[in-house]
RNA sequence: GGCCUCGUGGCGGAGUGGCUACGCAGAGGACUGCAAAUCCUUGUACGGGGGUUCGAUUCCCUCCGAGGCCUCCA
């Protein structure tokens, strides 16, 4: 099966082909932990994620590996300990602590590596003292600078010509730079900032060239994927490619650089001034947004039924429809205990630039055909399908619990509450005293149960939330 | 100013040179004490203007509109 993708150094979509079949190596560019991830973080992360499982599904288990870095030194980190008045290291691991649990509740497959910047600065040193030697860096004031310049195709990835970068410049020029588009690999600290020893002085490194020590570190020096948010095309990934092709002199740093879209909340460009800034902690685990928590699941759906490269506007009425979906489906294919292989038209449409809109309308057609066993395992090459759901029947003095999905009854505060109450609608039902049985029906719906009437006589009721 | 993306039915959102996207919402019906759930049926579309073509929503040009990047924001 032959997976086809869009390539931003391409512009275009072409088959995607492993350098070793036996070793497919993809890398996305994780958080900076100085904040929590919001909900356009977390679309990146949901959609790399599914590019893994599904190069997974292809190449098998053993023959992918997926890196995903956390920065851990960085100048916004520092700002935001000082002014929190901690530590650096006690600031990054509560927030990657958070991190970690947003991306599973999120559905995402741990990487097999999640590198921390802070432990390959021997192998940013490395990488920069190649630069200097091979004369495409230098020692100015303390700061090792990329000499721009020194790398004729610069700009390749991003599509903008050295020349008229140059020309369009803005950006106020440090005077240590020989040219105004290098970028800085190393830089002196500052008292009480992280620092280390370097043959250029003691000191941090820059923003880019974390990056490329640790794919390096994981990866090699040349691999397959490289993936993150297309903010990050220019500079941070143009920056990426020039220092490992410099060092290592390959054509290329990754063969195929894959962007995800924006993303908006509620039609407006999300921020922090606009107050719509949203978190993918505060989704799960408040009720911030929308009134109400959100299952990892429903954000999951959410952010796939629009394809990755578009971009998307994450909404309540969003949200809405795909827990409703999702609701629904659980009641099927929980029904099957089979997981057989994901149906064809749904593989064709995931291995075509990971189109999870059609993949997701496909889904719905195995819905509708009744395909329970096609449709876990599609679902799980999505990271959707583990939802439990609980269905009860009862008839007078009998409950039962129904749904393969279920292996035992639920633990809720208000499940005995809400079996007696059943057993008193089912009583009023049976006396015809309709209005006391709505009113109990009334009753169980705003306890965040679903109740319906069988032909039988008998009462199926179900956890909505 | 430079580079780039997008403009599809009430809403969301795929895709294609000629053939139903899909979902939600809506309408009608079956079922129900009433509902819910489920099932059946059903309507509405490709920003404007040119061009290429037997034929364009789908390719080209142009205009209009929305958005992104151009100093560390996915």
């Amino acid at each position: 099966m032959t997976i086809r993708l869009y390539n931003t150094l391409t512009r275009s979509k072409g088959a995607f082909r492993p350098i070793d079949a036996d070793n497919v190596r993809l890398y996305v560019c994780g958080p900076t932990v100085y904040d929590y991830i919001h909900i356009g973080n977390g679309r990146a992360f949901v959609i790399f994620d599914v590019l893994y499982r599904l190069l997974r599904h292809v190449y098998g288990e053993e023959h992918v590996r997926y890196v995903r870095n956390i920065t851990d030194v960085d100048d916004r980190i520092n700002a935001r300990a000082a002014e929190r008045g901690i530590s650096i290291r006690e600031l990054t691991e509560e927030t990657n602590a958070v991190f970690q649990a947003d991306v599973a509740g999120l559905g995402c497959l741990p990487p097999d590596a999640q590198p921390r910047a802070t432990e390959h600065i021997e192998a940013m040193i490395a990488i920069i003292a190649r630069l200097v030697a091979s004369g495409h860096a230098y020692a100015a004031d303390g700061h090792v600078l990329f000499d721009v310049p020194s790398m004729p195709d610069y700009g390749r990835l991003s599509r903008r010509p050295l020349d008229e970068m140059l020309a369009g410049a803005r950006v106020e020029v440090a005077p240590y730079k020989r040219s105004e588009m290098d970028f800085v690999l190393w830089k002196p600290s500052k008292p009480g900032e992280p620092s280390w020893e370097s043959p250029w002085g003691p000191g941090r490194p820059g923003w880019h060239i974390e990056c490329s020590a640790m794919s390096w570190n994981h990866l090699g020096e040349i691999f397959d994927i490289h993936g993150g948010g297309i903010d990050l095309v220019f500079p941070h990934h143009e920056n990426e490619i020039a220092q490992t092709r410099c060092a290592f002199g390959h054509e290329a740093m990754a063969n195929y650089w894959m962007h995800n879209g924006f993303l908006q909340v509620e039609h407006e460009k999300m921020s922090k001034s606009l107050g719509n800034f949203v978190t993918v902690n505060e989704l799960l685990n408040t009720q911030e947004f929308g009134g109400r928590k959100w299952r990892g699941d429903t954000l999951r759906l959410a952010l796939l039924k629009t394809h990755y490269r578009q971009p998307m506007d994450f909404t309540v009425k969003a949200l809405e429809e795909a827990e409703a979906t999702l609701h629904d489906w659980a009641k099927f294919y929980t029904q099957s205990q089979e997981v057989l292989e994901p149906s064809a038209a749904f593989m064709e449409a995931l291995c075509d630039d990971l189109n999870t809109t059609e993949a997701i309308a496909e889904l719905h057609r195995l819905h509708a055909e009744g395909d329970a066993a096609a449709m876990k395992a599609s679902l799980g090459l999505l990271g959707l399908g583990e939802r439990k759901v609980y269905v009860f029947d009862v008839a007078p003095g009998r409950f039962s619990v129904r749904g393969e999905g279920v292996e035992t009854p639920i633990l809720l505060p208000d499940e005995q509450s809400a079996k007696s109450t059943i057993e008193e609608r089912l009583a009023a039902r049976a006396a015809r005293k309709w209005a006391e049985s709505d009113r109990l029906r009334n009753e169980l719906v705003a306890k965040g149960f679903a109740v319906m009437d069988n032909k039988d006589g008998t009462t199926t009721w179900e956890i909505t939330r």
